[in-house]
DNA sequence: CCTTGTATAGAAAGCGCTTGCTGTAACGCT
DNA sequence: AGCGTTACAGCAAGCGCTTTCTATACAAGG
């Protein structure tokens, strides 16, 4: 039925062992042996069995990426980038790789469910994205899968994520702090003293960590900080929205809007819009990420912007092994400050 | 070193089978016997080999999703959706599937790889997404692939793309033709009878029929074509930037500008205000996919939505056998018209 | 001409799992 | 009591490949 590869090696007429050594090339043929072997294996149109490949050479071609969210582009932007440093015949020498990205939808549970599933294939290296969950047993239990993993030989780079201790992951971790403090300063020097935050979920550290950047700033520039000022909700635009709304209700006086990213502050606008006040002359507005849509919002969003393609590709090297990790397993990637036209002086 | 289904058997005192028939419980096991295998799982943190198994039982859990670009959101929303329905923890019984997506970055080339990768891996399905390619060669390799592929039981999809005959793929296809057709007819009921149009790539299917249904609504209102008024770019938002200088210049009477996709009439909208006009007053903008950003934009852009996400789903469940295909499998999803403001009647 | 070295091909032992078939008790029936 | 059932559990034969070790052939060196 299905063409194996002692089928090809009867028609080479060599023995299954050199088949398989003109597949792998690490092993010396001769040139007309290779040639007839080639020849068969295209007349049969042969396909290599993967999974018994995978068995006998104890080794697997697949590496695993895990998203967030894979609707959204800024997860989007990095699967592309890791993928193309891995996978397909995009990149490389060394044999084809299977690059795969899985949506955990932020679940938890999804995420230990495709790292056992990547650990079960014996993946090659497995690259995690975006915030972690701050939830201990939760992050307890990541660390064990993956300090498991990393034992069974699977490299492992988290990009835009924070480091984990006590395992074999390298990380590429986003200086949301210090984005978020710069963004909010921008603000204040433009007089600014009475802003609304609108922070993602709780429990994600890209979160805090935004958030983080955000009250140093006010604290440095000695505004206090009203509770009422700051709203969680999800990262999109829909939760900006009303994020927004409940914002102008609390405090009607506020005069700019920082959101925990793009889509969020996307929704904040409209929110705004729908409200009856302009950008950025009623109240100015600040995003994160500085996705590709930010800069056709009317007006063009003040952002951060992250370098996602760029830490996605490194992040792929690393996976394969053809970049040098970065000195202690951890990196910073510092983001930049994109001053556009949705923040302006505040009125009055 | 690691664990292996005997060490399980051994701690639990049966034999392999027994262990392998607990795991997959599709043999009846004694309770208590099952009980004591369990806990053997448990207290050797055993995972299962997945190419092992996959060998043994000529069969794997993996789900190919190919898309074209993962960074952009039509792709992304249509991916998650289908893997929602598939993997994870997230779905059904029957045992987890890796739902895995591949990025093909539109190259023929990439695309034909992973098929044969995942032919490779024996996966159990596969889902494309988005237009497919004209360029003939390539076609007829990826039909190849597709009915071998299907001969060797993989079950395929096609969602948003057209059907390919004498495979055993199901199609979902998105009705561009007649979305692109009533988005031009309903600028024309508004008066316009200068629309350029800013097409995607040529070889793909899905610019073909989109483009062919706006003229069949020319050509319906007897409005004469001018070739003048068609140029083709990418499917991203530089594209349709750039494409709309290009049509502004060979005619500025244009009153309306229709664009492939929503990123696309976003880069419209950009080059129309860079170009100082307003929109909808001077010109009419309409894009197409109704992309979630697309709402936000200033004027929000009317387009015709394309319902991705249940598409997707469908088109998911439809690859784990847990909905009936459609007679003839073939079933084509329609797109629905928005009107909203970046369209009005033209000036003077 | 025989020994040693080098290049290349083959034999065969698994890799860790699934599953058809073969026991073997315990059970229900006449 | 005798016999057919039923319900589990185990044996063992692979699944299709990789890889170590061994065999062969020829070239070169003494």
């Amino acid at each position: 039925m299905t063409v194996t590869l002692a089928d090809v090696a009867a028609r080479a007429q060599v023995s299954p062992a050199t088949v398989s050594r003109v597949l792998n090339g690490n092993y010396p043929v001769a040139a007309t042996t290779r040639e007839r072997v080639l020849r068969a294996v295209d007349e049969l149109d042969y396909v290599l069995n993967g999974p018994a490949s995978a068995l006998a050479a104890a080794t697997s071609d697949l590496v695993g990426i895990l998203v967030n969210d894979i609707a959204d582009p800024f997860f989007g932007i990095m699967a592309s980038a890791i993928q193309s440093e891995i996978g397909g015949p995009g990149g490389r020498a060394g044999g084809e790789r299977l690059a795969v990205v899985c949506n955990t939808g932020g679940s938890p549970e999804r995420e230990l469910t495709y790292l056992t599933l990547l650990q079960r294939q014996r993946a090659a290296a497995v690259v995690l994205t975006g915030g972690a969950m701050e939830n201990e047993p939760h992050a307890a239990a990541v660390a064990a899968k993956l300090r498991r993993l990393g034992e069974a030989g699977t490299r492992i780079v988290l990009c835009g994520r924070p480091p984990a201790p006590e395992t074999t992951a390298i990380a590429l971790t986003f200086d949301n702090r210090g984005g978020g403090r710069e963004l909010t300063e921008h603000l204040i020097g433009l007089g600014h003293r009475r802003l609304g935050y609108i922070a993602g979920p709780e429990e994600r550290t890209t979160t805090r960590h935004r958030l983080e950047g955000h009250r140093a700033a006010l604290a440095a520039a000695g505004i206090e900080e009203d509770p009422r000022w700051t709203v969680h909700g999800r990262y999109d635009r829909r939760a900006g929205y009303e994020a927004t709304l409940e914002l102008l209700r609390r405090d009607p006086s506020l005069t700019a809007v920082v959101a925990a990213n793009d889509s969020v502050a996307l929704g904040a606008c409209a929110a705004l819009r729908d409200s009856g006040l302009r950008i950025p002359d009623d109240v100015s507005v600040a995003g994160f990420d500085d996705l590709p849509f930010s800069i056709d919002a009317m007006p063009s969003l003040t952002t951060v912007r992250l370098p996602l393609a760029e830490a996605g590709a490194r992040a792929g090297r690393i996976a394969m092994g053809r970049e040098e990790p970065p000195p202690g397993g951890i990196a910073t990637v510092r983001g930049e400050l994109m001053v556009r036209g949705s923040s302006g002086v505040p009125r009055e």
